[in-house]
DNA sequence: CTAATGATGAACT
DNA sequence: GTTCATCATTAGG
């Protein structure tokens, strides 16, 4: 699994590009679930669109600690979302994991989301957390330490695209959405 | 205490 | 492509 120094020395932005083509895995009581991340977004304490831009508050805190940690956000009444935080602490920075292309556990993850159609069960920020099992108890965790974890990225030469996030209602200036070129299970595509 | 808001997904036409 | 479900967090009084 990736260690902790994998997510040191990083901008965010850098680490949204690394992580692209990593392998996350969950080992849970039902079983492992894994899948390669495929899609990414960047936001930073100076980002508008950020959750912690401007002040920390409760629920962001640990987007201010140290890097290689676990930040999940409930929205929209509904929806979970999974981000890994970056930059050192003291810095509210992190990366929003998009979409996963399952490897591992793929039964499982039918089964949590309901679905048979497997470009359907990760290809979105609250899908995947519904299909890995992720939820609030993983809030604050280290991903270098644990059941939740990464693999480095077994391929080489995956095309990186990138461009402007989605679903943001302010600051939708910088392209800091990646994702890896030609995958089915990114989520979307922008028009060029 | 109360109201507005939102880094979305599913179902539908 | 469009509509709406649904609630924790936040800001304001």
């Amino acid at each position: 699994m990736l260690l902790k120094s994998f997510f040191e020395n990083k901008k965010v932005e850098e680490l949204a590009n690394t992580l692209l083509g990593c392998e996350l895995v969950h080992e849970s009581s039902e079983g492992t679930t894994a899948g390669i991340i495929v899609e990414t977004e960047s936001y930073h304490e100076t980002d508008e669109a950020s959750h912690s831009y401007k002040y920390r508050s409760k629920r962001n805190e640990v987007m201010f600690g140290p890097s290689g940690h676990v930040y999940v956000y409930f929205t929209y009444g509904i929806h979970w979302c999974f981000n890994i935080v970056a930059e050192p602490e003291g810095i509210g920075a992190g990366v929003l994991i998009r979409a996963l292309e399952p490897t591992q556990g793929i039964e499982l993850m039918k089964k949590r989301r309901n679905k048979q159609d497997v470009l359907n069960l990760a290809n979105g920020p609250a899908k995947l957390v519904q299909a890995m099992g992720i939820s609030k108890a993983d809030y604050g965790k280290p991903l270098y330490k644990g059941k939740l974890y990464l693999n480095k990225a077994e391929s080489k030469g995956v095309k990186i695209a990138f461009g402007p996030r989605i679903g943001i209602s302010k600051a939708q200036e910088k392209p800091w959405r990646f994702w890896i070129e030609g995958n089915s299970f990114v989520s979307g595509r922008p028009r060029p």
